[in-house]
DNA sequence: AGCTACTTTATAATCATTCTAAACTACTTG
DNA sequence: CAAGTAGTTTAGAATGATTATAAAGTAGCT
């Protein structure tokens, strides 16, 4: 296994969260992985109850999910307004979205660049720029 | 008035949708304007109702959106995934969004510039780029 | 071993949005 | 203009994602 439990309990524990069994099974569904990974949470909730492994309620999946995004291991994605997408790719990266399959493919950050930036608001600061590539059959 | 109800039947005949008293009175709000505008439908039904005409219904409102999103005149912004947000401005063009206010704010397209587009994924065309910049206090 | 704060859980609650089916109305045709 | 029909509006119910609640469980400390 290229991943133990071991090195999700660390990650959990400089996060200031306890490692519990449901964190340690949840961030083993999501981080060992090649690719990084888009998910809903109802995709994320369908993938837990197949890995047979005891059942994990959905209010702990969401609160989870929050938490692992507050602190920085998820990011969250905007694209249709339905449900929220996240992804554990938590560098500045940006989006294709197909509106048609609804999939989200990441789009690697050398792939795009914004030559000029606007300037933003009085007393603003711009935190994060997301940019969504809206794809659909040629 | 600089915008006369003519106007808004002229558009909605266009569109091929009858112009019924409601949506003519739904245009009116929208498109009356100086500057574009941005809403919620929650934002859009308490205009409705201030502007003390006769009352509109939620489902009318939604409905009507709708088609003039689906007709063009109104585009869908994706930013918290809580709720949608409309615009007026239909024009490409891109935006602030303050995650603390909420607020959404137009940039001009020409004050963003993207140096170099990804490719799409075979068979896939890009039909629209969509750039956030997420700002907040500085 | 026992305490305390943090977690999990099932369930109920919430909130935006969509559906439904009945009443209504714009427009066409005779 | 009368009447038909297809498109609209409406209130209220239904849906579906997400959040709140409050009781039971657990981790980590002493």
């Amino acid at each position: 296994m290229p991943n133990s439990e071991a090195i999700y309990i660390e990650k959990l524990r400089n996060s200031g969260l306890r490692p519990t069994k449901q964190r340690i099974r949840i961030c083993e569904v999501l981080f060992n992985r090649e690719k990084t990974f888009h998910f809903s949470i109802n995709e994320l909730m369908k993938i837990i109850q197949t890995k047979n492994n005891q059942k994990i309620s959905l209010a702990t999946v969401y609160n989870t999910i929050h938490t692992l995004k507050k602190k920085g291991h998820l990011k969250e994605i905007n694209v249709g307004n339905d449900m929220s997408y996240f992804d554990t790719n938590t560098h500045s990266h940006h989006h294709f979205y197909d509106n048609q399959t609804k999939e989200l493919v990441d789009i690697n950050s050398d792939e795009v660049q914004i030559k000029k930036n606007p300037v933003p608001p009085n007393g603003k600061k711009i935190m994060d720029i997301e940019v969504t590539f809206k794809i659909s059959k040629e």
